[in-house]
DNA sequence: CTTTAGCACTCTCAGGTCGAGAGTGCTAAA
DNA sequence: TTTAGCACTCTCGACCTGAGAGTGCTAAAG
């Protein structure tokens, strides 16, 4: 970035937090009146347009102000943007609301998006954690009703899965514990994948256990496509950006689109703290008008799940990008005080 | 209703189902013209200004064309629609998804919502099934790490319920493991509110225990809000009543709103069959634009869940309702197989 | 009594014009 | 290097206008 002198830099600071609290392109007299600085507004213009040779600012038209460009707010982001924590009150607010759920781990995510949108008046996302090959722990085999059977599975990270046996065969519930308790000391601290090694002789029951017990710590939670909760969704609605039919229409589209989202957010898991995706960065071209700020949650590399905020290009990322660290620092902490 | 003969009626089916069509009022002549009556349009206009004394039609200014009030869509969908079943094809294509999914009981409602939404090119709502005063089957408790314990718990129809426990005192396998039989024995088959009756000397553990797996019984799945699982409100948002951009915030804002959503399954849950609220019905004044498709699903009334679809005012209900019906019937039928 | 032709009337909508306002870019002077 | 001055460009809202669509009424026909 050639060129960037300590004037420059501000002009384009104030271009972009001006321009994020207006919604309006912004003039050089705009910007020499509201900041008070000691030059005149031809020193500014001149310092604009060199701006926008390099890049970072364009004008709508002819006579219009500046409005910074996708570059523009890379730049602000990366270079010009003081990294504070969030505000002592947010924070308070936030562990209160943690609190109050307490231990139903099930509701973290969908709380976790419920407070990111409430603070940041954006539109938010979160997944639950998914756990990468976790260890075997324990199971149990309940008849529901005959020849159907329940059987759960816990892992080693607290995880509890369930699936449905349909058997053909009658079968005694003395017959099921002892299926039970024989796996449970063959599959004891294994992961999926040490299962499948060493063929012993089984009664067939037991085998037909031991398979849909792979096959069910195998799969993802949800192959269809992973659970995302959303919420705040009509927050950026109201944002003049997405006035057009077109617009909306498009935005609502990213977000029910479950291959994108899963794409992206396997791209955030594989990176840690605050990644922002400002107008799809170039390499997502559905998400032009959008800006993402994300983050991964969890503990290591196994047990992770995504969250951030969705919004307008114009986002306000003084706030959403400390708000967006916060709770995923929270939410790691409750990951790694439930699941070991 | 006063005074409806059957060409009244004509003129009312007609104007409704061509404005569900086109989106614009229609006109007497398009009347004439389009179904190729044996009358002049004169005519029609007279039937129509009758229609409007009766509040079922009004026309947005003098020149334009004739709308249905809202109570005109009432009546259409009461006395004018022939009920029909969903087309053998749709059916076919349904169940087909439906196979496809299998026994991941977890994913059926996700599902419902996936296929309302792409078969009607509407919103779509969906719950998973609630389960009312489900008796005890049977319940384990295991280890995590030392001081953290995972309670199991299965109940009647196969649900399962987990709660974390953190102990202060640490305890043996052995200790878990007879603390779960006793409470197996002791809590078979009984409800919640049969538990609570007898009190009987417990070691303090399980008393602890006990007390745990009355108040997980007890709990909704999800304390905050009914999970909703909501599908392709990208396609409203192409609806030209929702061009505005207050309209479209409206709509989301309904969406999102748990409370609302929650009040108006309640009402879905306590009646049979296929419900359809048109423009809030003037009991929800937040729904003044939108028009919901609702049924319940599940087993007698202690099983159920919702689902439906949502749009505009001016939807195709002869499309929507039996879709809606016939996706609710074979939810039913599957939570039917799968749940006791 | 019902239906219909004829016609005046009303209202919307798209297109076009116009002036005010905002902001720029350039030039030349400080 | 900065700045005052000024011409120039472009948008935006207001206003006007004519075409088009559809009605409501009246009076005649069935």
């Amino acid at each position: 970035m050639p060129d960037m002198n300590a004037r420059r830099q501000a002009v384009l600071a104030i271009v972009v937090q001006e321009h994020i609290a207006s919604g309006s392109p912004v003039g050089s007299k705009t910007v020499v009146e509201e900041y008070r600085l000691k030059v005149s507004p031809a020193t500014i213009r001149n310092e604009m347009k060199a701006l926008e040779e390099t890049g970072l600012l364009t004008h709508p038209h002819t006579s219009a102000g500046r409005v910074p460009t996708e570059e523009g707010y890379r730049y602000f982001v990366q270079h010009l943007l003081p990294d504070q924590p969030l505000a002592p009150t947010d924070q308070r607010m936030i562990q209160h609301l943690f609190h109050q759920v307490g231990y139903e781990k099930d509701q973290w995510a969908q709380l976790a998006a419920a407070v990111l949108a409430h603070s940041s008046q954006m539109g938010a996302l979160a997944t639950q954690v998914r756990v990468e090959s976790a260890r075997f722990k324990h199971m149990q085999l309940v008849e529901v009703r005959p020849g159907l059977v329940l059987l759960v599975l816990v892992l080693h990270a607290g995880v509890v899965k369930q699936q449905m046996i349909n058997l053909d065969l009658a079968v005694t519930q003395d017959e099921l514990s002892q299926t039970s308790n024989q796996l449970n000391d063959l599959l004891a601290n294994l992961t999926v994948s040490e299962i499948g090694s060493g063929s012993l002789e089984l009664t067939s029951l037991t085998q037909l256990v031991l398979d849909l017990v792979i096959d069910t710590m195998g799969r993802e939670d949800s192959p269809v496509s992973e659970q995302v909760f959303r919420e705040g969704l009509s927050h950026v609605l109201l944002q003049p950006e997405f006035a057009t039919t077109e617009d909306a229409h498009q935005l609502v589209n990213v977000l029910e689109q479950a291959s994108l989202l899963g794409s992206i957010f396997d791209n955030v898991r594989s990176n840690d703290g605050v990644q922002i995706l400002i107008g799809g960065d170039g390499r997502y071209d559905a998400l032009r008008d959008l800006s993402l700020v994300l983050s991964r949650y969890g503990v290591d590399r196994s047990i992770t799940g995504v969250l951030g905020i969705v919004g307008p290009v114009r986002m306000h990322y003084a706030r959403t990008i400390p708000l967006v660290r916060y709770v995923a620092e929270l939410m790691s902490g409750l990951v790694q005080e439930w699941y070991t």
